[in-house]
DNA sequence: CTGAAAGCGCTAACAA
DNA sequence: TTGTTAGCGCTTTCAG
């Protein structure tokens, strides 16, 4: 203890009076491949463990090309559905062993090629690609650098996806609000926020059209962004435009339904009262609102599971991928259990 | 293009006419102290840019002894403070080049420990550490490694600390809620959750026995942890036990917050209304509830930035540090703007 | 201004 | 059953 602390494996190798590569075959699990006498093995564990001595990644992932990294990115890291997303990712990696990096790149182009290069410099073991807006492009720059890699919550050719069923949530959730709100005059159901871009959001927008032809209806749609302050002034301007609220108002993320419900608190309850709203993301509160709303939640541990088990798994040779789609569920306010959306998934794209 | 990628300095060098030192400098900016002619480092640039070659860390990290990893623990992602956190800390942590690595650790020691000696396995540059619950032990690990550190929300002898002004926003709190119930009777009055062996519940707590002492009233105490389904509990027996609602309830965080909501909406809204409640922690549904409530929030912003100032400066030999106190915003429901809590701090411990 | 060579700490052949 | 040794890709003296 006096002297300074060990801190590599020649230092074990003296004070265990072996070899460097008897150590390091002692302290990593290849000492039953390398046919180590278990007594040696136990005391230069031993030795290891009274020392505090911990093995160098850098040099074991320099020397090995594996570095225990697994890297995720992800649009941000302060939203709900995507911070559960990086809570189940963390709690999957280190529970293998792996140390989670997770970069937030604000659904930007560059920041994404950005961060997935820098992942890659860190010779991550493998990559989690969550809500990107150029998936072939990083697929493209992972598979020429031979990184496994899987996308979540964004489909993709050229790689593994896992998705939300958002077709058959929509859907179900339109369904809902239209028959809350029966009459309902022409054009009076909106769907608000997202990017029409994007998959995600596409496909939404097709649910909630599917709900509309079913009913015999029609509605309006904006698509204008995932952030809460440009929600609420299109909310606003459609309100200003229309003289009233839409009687059915079908909000696409909870960043959206801030913005929404920024607007509706400036307005006289009764107002508020008329409009059937409902949203395509889970947020506690959404229960708790002075009339809870319905909502479709995206199940992030179970997206995580299936895509932690296609790195895995991988099977790197195909050159098309169909997204596997996970059911979300859909939260009533009346429901204490959440009702899963056991529609059949709809084909994407 | 069509010959496979480089992917070392020596395959640059080769490609360039150079040695593989002079492109290891013309790479990492060290050319200018190197002396190198201005067009060698632009022609090696160039190459390595057109092979979109990228450095390997782990080998530079091995040399170096610095690996562009900067870690963090914290409890959780999925809460809106400490994903707030991490969010800031991400983008602090890529606009300085390095790359974040976040390991939630629940609160548990065992987690902590083994999250900061994974970290420091990895050769992180430096280690942030928010909200845990063994402050010396962990900095003592930190400071035996020599690795630069500070905590975050957690004050700490043996390390820089940067923490929110508890007693101060707690004390402001209860104020507000105070004036709104002035004719609570004695011990009418509820503080809500949180772990009263933990620095930042006792400091609110004593906040708010500060604001009841000035108001000369009295009141309860119920430190149930930090998560949601515990605290709607315990808010269920107490409101069994005395067959109503505490007129004033003053909340710990937005987790408490949620369960206290989740007894909330089983209640008549009459029962509800007669309740004062304020959160000490932000959501922004809190501004659109039935009630608007007051909230405290902590500016995860300000938290991070003070923290990375003292990774930056770091003073590491003194043997006792004053932790750092951050003003939170109090928000009242009428406000629009945010107002910063700005009583002198209070003492911390 | 540029190159040669040593070595960061580890693992994996290959010898013994 | 164990030891010796050659690198992994990079940076950094030290010589030119």
């Amino acid at each position: 203890m006096a002297e300074t602390k060990p801190q590599t494996i020649y230092d074990i190798a003296r004070l265990a009076e072996a070899s460097p590569s008897t150590v390091s075959a002692a302290l990593n699990g290849n000492w039953k491949k390398r046919r180590i006498a278990r007594a040696t093995v136990e005391r230069i564990q031993r030795i290891a463990s009274e020392h505090g001595y911990s093995a160098n990644q850098q040099a074991r992932a320099l020397r090995t090309a594996k570095s225990g990294l697994v890297g995720m990115i992800l649009p941000q890291h302060d939203n709900r559905f995507f911070s559960s997303v990086g809570q189940c990712f963390s709690n999957e990696a280190r529970a293998r062993g792996g140390l989670p990096a997770i970069v937030s790149t604000r659904r930007e182009r560059d920041q994404e090629v950005e961060a997935v290069r820098q992942l890659i410099s860190y010779s991550v073991d493998a990559l989690m690609l969550v809500g990107t807006t150029h998936p072939e492009e990083l697929s493209a720059i992972c598979r020429a650098e031979n990184v496994p890699h899987v996308f979540v919550d964004q489909p993709c050719q050229g790689a593994p996806s896992v998705v939300t069923d958002n077709r058959g949530g929509a859907r179900a959730l339109a369904e809902i609000l239209l028959q809350a709100a029966p009459d309902a005059g022409e054009a009076d159901t909106v769907f608000l926020g997202g990017n029409a871009d994007l998959p995600a959001t596409s496909l939404r927008i097709l649910g909630y059209q599917d709900a509309l032809r079913s009913a015999g209806r029609q509605g309006r749609v904006i698509a204008c962004g995932y952030r809460r302050a440009p929600t609420r002034d299109a909310l606003t301007r459609e309100y200003e435009r229309r003289g009233r609220l839409p009687e059915v108002l079908l909000v696409n993320s909870i960043g959206c339904l801030e913005g929404v419900l920024e607007f509706l608190v400036t307005l006289p309850l009764d107002e508020v009262d008329q409009c059937q709203l409902g949203s395509f993301d889970f947020d506690p509160f959404g229960r708790l609102l002075r009339h809870p709303i319905p909502m479709v939640r995206q199940r992030a541990d179970e997206l995580i599971r299936v895509a932690y088990d296609h790195l895995d798994g991988g099977t790197w040779s195909r050159d098309s991928f169909d997204p596997i789609i996970v059911a979300p569920e859909l939260i009533l306010p009346d429901d204490d259990h959440f009702t899963r959306v056991n529609q059949p998934a709809l084909p994407v794209g």
